[in-house]
DNA sequence: TTCACTCATTGATCTGCATCAATGACTGTC
DNA sequence: GACAGTCATTGATGCAGATCAATGAGTGAA
């Protein structure tokens, strides 16, 4: 077995088809899907899978892992423009010009799939099902996007935490992992820059949480103890219903 | 000539079709586009297109006026999302759900055209250019949506306005309007809401702006008198050359 | 013309979070 | 097992922008 075929894993095959591949292709057509995705080794933690500037030529699904996106400015600064977990697409915001703008990096040890764009876009003309999918997909990036600019525009430090652990909570729930004990693969640092949060700020308000016997936190793991208050606290329980 | 005819002006004739119509589209499928917009008469100012709720059927697109979206939370606020200008397609995040969760209101009287979704598909899937154009299209509004969670996490009460306004003289160029002198169809409670800040913060941005000669407001009108300084502001002048 | 209403501006005060600073815990390396 | 480097936590201080308050300007209705 060579080394690239370790990490085939069919899409059939794939624990993760629910959230990647639509529902209503037929047999063949998640074949024909299959075909054009391709499968390489892991990233490792801290590599990047593309990076601003590059030609963009396809889009990428996370297989197991992690993946931060972020653009860096003029005077160095990193600048985190979001998380993607096990099943979820990235690279989306680069079709329109032909080039990323963002970069890609493993937050740890990541499988991911790479759907050349090329192909994709033939074969969605070709497979209806495939092509709502991928406006479902984008739009569903719009919608994500526009919920973060709320949350960056109108809402106290404890409000940003509070959302951003009942969404990761309602991701791995999603994957049908436990919702309310998980591992946050990204750094505090990550963290405050995507929600527009000091460092500090973060970590003071993870100790109030757990001085509250709201959130339990070591480290990277974290329980949420009390699911109903992190919802007061995040004022948008409902948000997190689907 | 009936009421609704007033309002009718193909897609050919239609001076904004270099923003809406893929370029490289042969005559017939201009046709066949122009032929599954439906256009009616003028949204009044404040009426709105849609409201948070409605099921979705149409993706609209501005041709005169301008248009803002918002969502509205549970205690009544309002938060402003986007703002539209003439060429602009608006109502994209709504089709992952299948429900509008957002709002689309006229700030001035609006003409608008309303493509009917599940015809857009169809076509999408027979024109390759259309579907790529869309592709693009839904892909840019993320990349756009992005650069606007950099800035309401990261960027100073200043470097906001003076991106805001650079972003809407690129715009108003775009359209073959002075980048330089144009009218705010918006109200400053709507640029603050939507970026974050209290009115008052606006108004004074505004109000220094104009005693450091960078520009010149009266009411909604403005005229950028110093470009560059205005992008030394905003932290951000090569974005706008695209 | 006057009244009612909404919108914009300006000043005074308050506060949530950034920033600065220091220490502790963890990780991998030689 | 000592050292360097990164990351997390906690405390002290300062400031950008929110909030509160008041006035003025613009708009439409009767």
């Amino acid at each position: 077995m060579s080394d690239s075929h370790k990490y085939v894993v069919s899409c059939q095959a794939c624990s993760l088809n629910a959230l990647c591949v639509p529902h209503s292709l037929t047999e063949e057509e998640i074949e024909l899907v299959d075909a054009t995705v391709k499968r390489s080794k892991p990233v490792q933690r801290n590599k990047t899978v593309f990076e601003s500037g590059d030609a963009f030529s396809s889009l990428y699904a996370v297989r197991s892992g992690a993946i931060k996106t972020y653009s860096v400015d003029e005077d160095g600064e990193e600048h985190v423009i979001g998380f993607y977990l096990p099943g979820e697409m990235f690279g989306m915001d680069a079709i329109s010009r032909n080039v990323h703008i963002s970069s890609a990096k493993a937050l740890e040890t990541t499988a991911i799939c790479e759907i050349p764009y090329n192909r994709l876009e033939e074969l969605s003309a070709k497979v209806h099902n495939l092509q709502s999918h991928m406006y479902r997909l984008l739009s569903r990036e719009i919608a994500d996007d526009q919920d973060l600019q709320l949350m960056l525009s109108k809402k106290t430090a404890e409000e940003r935490i509070g959302n951003f652990l009942l969404n990761l909570s309602h991701r791995y729930q999603m994957r049908r992992l436990s919702p309310t004990t998980f591992r946050l693969p990204m750094a505090r640092t990550d963290i405050g820059n995507y929600l527009g949060l000091a460092v500090e700020t973060v970590s003071r308000i993870f100790t109030r949480l757990q001085k509250n016997q709201i959130l339990k936190v070591d480290g990277k793991e974290v329980e949420i103890l009390d699911h109903n208050r992190l919802c007061e606290i995040a004022n948008a329980c409902h948000e997190h219903k689907h």
